[in-house]
DNA sequence: TTGTTAACCAAACAAACGTTTGCTATTCTA
DNA sequence: TAGAATAGCAAACGTTTGTTTGGTTAACAA
């Protein structure tokens, strides 16, 4: 139980940063321990220093991926009061952070839990943790009553978190930014999309 | 160029069936040739008759899926006039393809083309053929003007997109029914989410 | 300055990987 | 019914995989 002192040498932070960076871009089966290790200026075998397993190196940078966006999401959504504002800066914050910020929080959007089944459990609590905070916003919605079936706000969610995570895939920076995709997808939201004349049909 | 003749014992069928099921569920790279071989009834080595690579099979099987959704999308769509309609169709049909009809719909919204560098350009290709058609649907919809900034079409369309591929990672039969999860998507979008009063706060 | 140990290196391990090769049996054609 | 092509089987190929083991060096506490 005794704290183990961290030497100045220490390479830990430069492994993660390269484990990120490639299970981001090449998925977890597609990435090698091999790779990572050349890439964060190692041997193969270093790394078992540092993790006990391959599995164990993808729990640990999809953590750290977790901590920074939910940081962020927090000190960012804390600056607002409007419910759909909020919504809209959390978008933003995860657009941003996912395609430009951190390759971690990348590897939270590309990885999916059951493709790494020893940790499996632990990476859906995890995820789990930054979709709460999603889930708070959403039913804090103020939402119209709807003029066809009764809304569902656990669709709504869904449907939102979908859109956002799927920005991964297609977002390409020097088009439209974040900020502006999360604003369309809250105006596309909230706003009717729908000629008035054509609802009562 | 002469056409080879098939025999009635030819199981390429059945190995379609089985890379379909194992590609859907464990992905590109959780999959290997010996899994697909002992699901199928045949040795590793039967596969090289049928597919000259592993990433040729998984582009069969992910044209077969694109075949499929496409061919079910032509047909429920054409049935119905109303643009906001023709698209709730089309989303129940994508989530009922991909979540219950056929695992080559799976694939295709499981693997990304990057995880398949040899083919990935034919992988794009044969996804844009389907979501081609989705483009139609949305720039076929009614829109209201927006009381914020112009809507932006394609980003709807990837919105949608999006939401409706996410489907995959939460559906779970016996809950929310594909119809009902669609007609949930569509009502968001065209009726108004917020209460009058806020929108000209 | 000495002793300890954190942080690696160097080299190998067994297993799994995609794939190839040579051969055989079954089906269909002529 | 003879011949040929189809649709495999059986066994191995070389490579890559995640991982282990034993030794080495440099940083830090005393």
């Amino acid at each position: 139980m005794t704290a183990v002192a961290k030497r100045s040498n220490n390479r830990n932070e430069a492994l993660l940063d390269a484990a990120s960076s490639l299970f981001a871009s090449g998925g977890y089966g597609g990435t090698s321990m091999r790779n990572i290790a050349k890439a964060s200026g190692m041997l193969p075998g270093s790394i078992y220093y540092h993790y006990p397993s391959k599995a164990d190196l993808l729990y640990a940078v999809y953590a750290r991926g977790v901590d920074m966006i939910c940081e962020r999401h927090d000190r960012m959504v804390a600056a607002c009061n409007d419910a759909w504002k909020r919504l809209e800066i959390a978008l933003a914050n995860h657009i941003l952070t996912v395609t430009e910020t951190s390759d971690d929080v990348g590897v939270m959007n590309r990885v999916l839990p059951d493709q790494v089944p020893e940790r499996s459990t632990d990476l859906i609590a995890q995820r789990d943790r930054y979709e709460q905070r999603i889930r708070e916003l959403v039913d804090a919605l103020p939402l119209a009553p709807s003029g066809g079936p009764a809304h569902d706000r656990r669709i709504l969610r869904l449907m939102i978190i979908g859109a956002t995570s799927w920005t991964q895939t297609w977002y390409r920076s020097g088009h439209t930014r974040p900020e502006a995709i999360a604003a369309q997808f809250c105006a596309f939201l909230k706003q009717p999309l729908q000629i008035q004349q054509s609802i009562q049909q």
